[in-house]
DNA sequence: AACTTGACGAGGG
DNA sequence: CCCCTCGCCAAGT
């Protein structure tokens, strides 16, 4: 496993259930000068594991699962997510405003 | 080493 | 609102 990737991962692990974060956020934070990010690396990272994990909570920044079509027998992201309390439109969004979870500072002061 | 792919995002039509 | 194009960069072939 790659350092690169294990940000990835260990930041979206911290996400809260009920709570989601997108890929260009994430991106966002951990972009720096030795390592760049880009929301579809981050996006790329994400497929590498699969859709199980607590990284069903990273969906893209039109609050909808990018894990296949909408509301079809095999989106599982979606379904978690409902289960953790999001709510989605008939067109599979869910409000970013709402349920967009923003991590703490990691530096210490 | 080069080319292609992709769970993305912003902007234009 | 939806669809298309361009820019982005790591991995797989």
């Amino acid at each position: 496993m790659s350092e690169y990737r294990e940000r990835i991962y260990r930041l979206a692990s911290q996400i809260p259930k009920g709570r989601v974060m997108t890929y260009g956020q994430i991106a966002e934070i951990l972009d720096s000068d030795e390592a760049k990010y880009t929301a579809q690396t981050v996006g790329w990272a994400m497929h590498a594991i699969g859709d199980t994990g607590p990284w069903a909570r990273v969906i893209n920044a039109q609050g909808r699962c990018s894990t296949g079509r909408v509301m079809l027998p095999g989106n599982k992201q979606q379904t978690i997510l409902e289960s953790e309390g999001i709510e989605f439109d008939s067109s599979g969004r869910c409000n970013l405003e709402k349920y967009l979870w923003i991590p703490p500072e990691e530096k210490g002061s």
